[in-house]
RNA sequence: GCGGGCGUGGCGUAAUUGGUAGCCGCACCAGACUUAGGAUCUGGCGCUGAGAGGCAUGGGGGUUCGAGUCCCUUCGCCCGCACCA
């Protein structure tokens, strides 16, 4: 028998699987490396041949490393939400989750088929509860978090707080978009409402009103690397331009961190590039231009504008402002009113598509209002020109028409002045925006080149007190919601249109059922649908029942959990909840009722030896007075509490439960009779019991009060119901594989303190800027709250190329159902058509099949060249509709998966994007016929030598472990399998069958083609896996050669070739080659002029 | 416009520090074996030329004893960003 791939391939993968061959452990003394591949969206359409490119090559060296002694960590999940699976509910109603779960199904399938040695163990899905209640756990962190510039990392928002309280927000060097200044005073007088409002400007997540890409066609806001050329990328709806209020992540905090980080990993050029581009940093200066003259004038408006170009104030004659830009109402004269109403409209109007398409298209507006340039005091008209963007810099820019290109197009249209600010420049065609000239009509900057006038300027600018030197990032913050339902619900609800978080003990918040998973009439997202969807405060709600104690979400009907920790994560929500309660318990304090103040007086003059507390906080309840020591509550209450009726009592209840007692007066009795009373306070005191000791002073030492309640309308409240986007959850699964299964964390100290970050990522380049920006704002934010030792998540990455697939086409004559031949289609006028590639074969097609395969075909005319119909043929991306698709199943089925694993190495560089051809295929399963021959006997008998082997075949084996060795560390996959085929023909030239070269030939080709190593390997005797083998060194002994053939050139060309012993000198060398016979035919009787030898390597002479 | 990458036989590619251009494979050609096969084995295969030789790494120029590799210039293709002040 033959090798059959088939019982080989299937018997291996069964045994992997059952000997779990590929979990990974985190104890081990083994150094660790981690190698991971951007997990895919599983898509309805299954894998292609392009899919597996990068986990093949990830998974040699995953395979490479575990041989060569590494803990290897290789694990593989899914990017579960997403939009197809959602559009498709949308059409069929089918649940998102449901159809999530077939292609997952499908594609563990295909992969488990190519023998990828994935820990299966360690599977994250980005829609499982269990997986995303981290991410909201995450988001929780982040709306609980500023970023300090001071420390330059991410800091709780209690710090921030407590800076408030104690001196305001001036001097705080916070990235924010707080506008206003205040100081404590204020602070602590602004109610929670305004406090809240204010930390939303600090929060790195917050809301906020925001410019956005809203996709009607989509009924969702998307992301700027979601939309393409004015289109969603998803869909290809069209996206305008609309005012929303969204969450943001405020990822511009890190524009710095980002940019510089970039230096210290290995990275590919191109994609550290794009992200340089995409954050788009840029030095300048910030500075005003108002209506007045500057020298101490208080001015009616001010215009801000960023500019890089400090050095060509003098050559400022207009200012333009971005149509939305907020003074343009304020400045706008009267005579100029219509005009830029009508321009405003139509610049909104204008849909993102329009001005794509128009770029070169000048239009705008004169406002009518003039400003001072501070440099020479002339006055200068303020435009606007929706050339200006908004949402960069200021929104504003001093225009130079002579150093700047638009400017310069602006004025021109408008006819407005350009003068001269550079020496000899020629600016009668356009701007001129080197740095180099020297300058003119610029004042004190006369002289000097731009590079020294841009320091001067600054300098100057600085001194007026009108501006500063900036930098500027062209980075935006990342709006964070999507108006779609198959995404990661927020933790947030709604009370009084202020956003707060869910309690931690109730993550995660479950994404709910909904009726159709379309936005609501009202166009509210699809979360809207859901029915009594609310969240009801811990203190309404009743305790978890005891069949529910324990269980996790994700588990509910599975196997109960044990939770010890549970305790401590209450502890933590209530710590939270507790100083934002504290807060509101001092306002309250402030708005005391005058019989509270009565009793407090009186309370305090009794010298009652124990200690009463005013407006305390106990849990999430202020109580108005309370005596710690022995758990008594007193409130004093309004005449009219109707309302607060239900709450009270409910209050009550619960305080009772757990130990207090709670006495009631109501205003009156408190003012009318005062000393009845203290006297039934004093009566309850000596009633009840103290406590051993008093809490010494926080309520975080009350334990958290065990609860009932009555839930109820009234006090629940709504969930946010937009869904994070995509990229949520893939900025940091890299991490929950560390310690997938953990439900207490998103993974454990010891597992993140081990696995470090990534070792080697691979992925495709079309991240760029999405995903690969997103997952290292991640990691620097975690990394800030000391949860991950390192600020980067990889290493070292790599961009598989793309595997493009090969269209063929037919060419019907036009009107006809008539299909002429591609080389004789010039004589007709006709369509290509795509036809399914399968049916076609080195071009020519099989007429058979494609009149089986649509009907229109069955009786159609083919016109033919030779005989034979010839196919069109394009190389595009691969793709169903284009018929094009190859899938990995049918190679496997005809081939193997060995074969295909080595065929994709061997198409060419990984990085390197190629069309398929299944073409070449033959020459991969030759191979691997030729190296199972080699340990068979001509009759198909396993047979391998115990004899010596002779110094030939160990220089073979050795030199291809050198040379895998080092293609490998270099990922150069590709040549490695040439290495292969090189050793194949070698051996089976010298008929080799010694087990000494064969053994070890098995282990270093298993990271390549596992299956049929195995079966070698166990042929040979082994009874562990082959993965679990060493890889073998090389031994230069068997490598060093004595002689060398040296090519000999003559004036650098190679004319003949001389045998000579390596020992030689450099002038042995040369003497040889200057006395040998065939040099006579070169020098025509004269010397040569120069002999140049290079030892083991080449001579060269010059004649 | 800016940034990144690429250009080598009929095709996919190789040449790791400047040192024999075309390894390995596909396709193709010739042959062997043979109950003819999409099997296996042997040989050939950059272009040109009968041959010696000449010409060849998109084009042009340069540095060097020697350039696919380094420098300048130019053309073509691919990818990313793009009115970013």
């Amino acid at each position: 028998m033959e090798y059959d791939f088939h019982d080989v391939e299937a018997k291996w993968q069964q045994y992997w699987r059952n000997h779990q061959t590929y979990k990974t452990t985190g104890d081990n003394n083994r150094p660790k490396y981690y190698v991971l591949d951007m997990f895919p969206y599983p898509s309805g359409a299954g894998l292609h041949v392009g899919h597996p490119l990068g986990y093949i090559a990830s998974d040699i060296y995953s395979r490479y490393k575990r041989l060569k002694g590494f803990n290897v960590l290789h694990p593989m999940g899914y990017d579960a939400f997403g939009l197809p699976a959602e559009q498709y509910a949308i059409q069929t109603g089918q649940h998102p989750a449901i159809t999530t779960e077939q292609n997952i199904n499908r594609y563990r399938e295909q992969l488990d088929k190519i023998g990828l040695s994935f820990d299966w163990s360690r599977e994250v899905r980005t829609s499982d509860p269990s997986y995303y209640k981290w991410t909201q756990w995450i988001f929780m962190q982040l709306f609980n978090s500023w970023y300090n510039n001071g420390t330059k990392k991410a800091e709780n928002i209690q710090a921030l707080i407590t800076l408030f309280q104690r001196n305001g927000n001036s001097g705080i060097d916070a990235v924010n978009n707080q506008e206003k200044e205040f100081d404590a005073v204020a602070w602590n007088n602004f109610n929670e409402r305004e406090q809240q409002t204010i930390l939303l400007n600090y929060r790195l997540a917050y809301l906020a009103d925001t410019m956005v890409n809203w996709c009607p066609g989509l009924g969702t806001v998307l992301a700027n690397e979601e939309v393409k050329d004015g289109v969603s990328e998803r869909g290809g709806f069209p996206v305008e331009r609309k005012l929303m209020k969204q969450w943001c992540l405020r990822i511009t905090a890190y524009a710095e961190r980002l940019l510089n980080d970039l230096d210290g990993i290995d990275w590919t050029e191109s994609i550290k590039d794009a992200q340089r581009n995409w954050i788009g940093r840029s030095e300048g200066a910030m500075l005003e231009f108002s209506p007045d003259s500057y020298r101490g004038q208080k001015e009616d408006w001010r215009i801000e504008v960023f500019t890089t170009r400090p050095d060509t104030i003098f050559g400022v004659t207009f200012l333009t402002l971005a149509p939305e830009h907020e003074l343009v109402d304020k400045i706008t004269t009267n005579d100029q009113r219509k005009a830029i109403d009508e321009y405003v409209n139509y610049a909104k109007n204008r849909s993102e598509r329009e001005r794509m398409s128009e770029v070169k298209k000048i239009s705008g507006a004169f406002t009518g209002a003039y400003a001072i340039n501070p440099f020479n005091n002339e006055k200068i008209p303020v435009w606007i020109g929706d050339y200006v963007l908004s949402g960069y810099g200021t929104g504003a820019v001093m225009a130079v028409p002579a150093g700047d290109q638009r400017d310069w197009d602006f004025a021109k249209y408008f006819k407005l002045p350009i003068p001269a600010i550079v020496k000899d420049a020629d600016i009668s065609e356009g701007a001129d925006a080197t740095k180099d000239g020297i300058m003119i009509n610029s004042g004190f900057l006369n002289g000097l080149t731009g590079h020294q006038a841009i320091k001067a300027a600054i300098k100057e600018i600085e001194k007026l007190g009108i501006g500063k030197g900036k930098i500027n990032y062209r980075l935006r913050d990342a709006i964070f919601s999507r108006q779609r339902y198959w995404g990661e619900p927020f933790p947030v609800y709604y009370k009084e249109g202020l956003p707060y978080l869910v309690e931690e003990s109730e993550l995660p918040v479950l994404l709910p059922d909904v009726d159709k998973y379309l936005p609501t009439e009202d166009g509210e997202p699809p979360l809207a649908r859901a029915k009594d969807w609310r969240y009801s405060p811990k203190s309404l709600n009743p305790g978890p029942s005891p069949s529910e104690k324990g269980v996790h979400p994700s588990e509910k009907g599975g196997v109960p959990v044990e939770k010890e920790e549970k305790k401590a994560s209450w502890q933590t929500a209530n710590v939270k909840n507790w100083e934002i309660t504290k807060a509101n318990s001092r306002e309250l304090r402030k708005i005391a009722t005058e019989a509270e103040d009565l009793l407090w007086q009186e309370l305090r003059n009794q010298k009652l030896e124990i200690k009463f507390r005013r407006q305390h906080v106990i849990d999430e309840f202020i109580v108005d007075f309370v005596c710690l020591e022995k758990m008594l509550v007193i409130e004093v209450d309004g005449e009219i509490h109707n309302e607060q009726k239900e709450y009270d009592e409910q209050r009550t209840l619960i305080l009772n439960e757990n130990g207090f007692n709670v006495i009631r007066f109501t205003n009156k009795e408190v003012k009318e009779n005062i000393q009845q009373v203290l006297h039934t306070i004093k009566v309850e005191l000596q009633t009840r019991q103290s406590l051993t000791k008093e809490p010494s002073d926080l309520s975080e030492e009350i334990p958290p009060l065990r609860r009932r309640g009555v839930g109820g309308e009234a006090e629940s409240y709504p969930y946010e119901h937009s869904t994070m986007p995509g990229w949520a959850g893939s900025s940091w699964y890299f991490l929950r594989y560390m310690d997938a299964n953990n439900d207490q964390a998103f993974a454990s100290k010891e597992a993140v303190d081990y696995w470090q970050d990534i070792d080697l990522y691979l992925g495709g380049a079309e991240h760029a800027t999405g995903h690969l920006l997103y997952v290292r704002f991640w990691t620097k934010f975690l990394f800030d709250l000391g949860l991950i030792p390192k600020n980067e998540p990889a290493k070292k990455l790599i961009n598989q190329g793309m595997i493009q697939g090969v269209s063929s086409f037919i060419f019907r004559v036009n009107g006809t159902n008539k299909y002429v031949s591609a080389n004789l289609k010039s004589n007709y006028e006709c369509t290509p058509l795509h036809v399914d590639v399968s049916m076609v074969k080195n071009n020519e097609l099989n007429i058979a099949a494609i009149r089986k395969w649509r009907p229109e075909y069955a009786d159609a005319e083919f016109i033919l060249e030779d005989g034979k119909y010839i196919c069109g043929s394009e190389v595009e991306k691969m793709s169903k509709s284009k018929w094009n698709v190859v899938s990995p199943d049918d190679i496997i089925n005809a081939y193997g998966a060995d074969c295909l694993r080595m065929y994709e190495m061997f198409l060419g560089p990984l990085e390197q994007s190629k069309p398929w051809n299944t073409n070449g295929i033959s020459g991969v399963a030759n191979f691997i016929r030729k190296l199972w021959r080699l340990y068979h006997t001509k009759e198909h008998q396993f047979f391998v030598s115990d004899e010596a082997p002779t110094p030939a075949e160990l220089k073979v084996l050795h030199k291809t472990i050198k040379k895998v060795e080092e293609d490998v560390e270099r990922f150069s996959f590709n040549t490695s399998v040439s290495t292969f085929m090189i050793c194949i023909n070698e051996l089976t030239d010298v008929k080799c069958n010694k087990r000494a070269i064969l053994e070890p030939l098995a282990i270093i080709l298993s990271a390549y083609a596992p299956h049929v190593c195995e079966e070698l390997w166990s042929l040979l005797g082994h009874k562990e896996s082959i993965s679990k083998a060493v890889f073998p060194k090389w031994n230069e002994a068997y490598l060093t050669e004595d002689s060398f053939e040296y090519p000999i050139s003559i004036n650098g060309k190679v004319r003949f070739k001389l045998q000579l012993s390596l020992n030689l000198t450099k002038e042995e060398v040369e003497q040889t080659v200057r006395k040998a016979e065939e040099m006579h035919k070169y020098l025509n009787g004269d010397q040569p002029k120069k002999v140049i030898v290079v030892p083991g390597r080449i001579v060269n002479i010059v004649v």
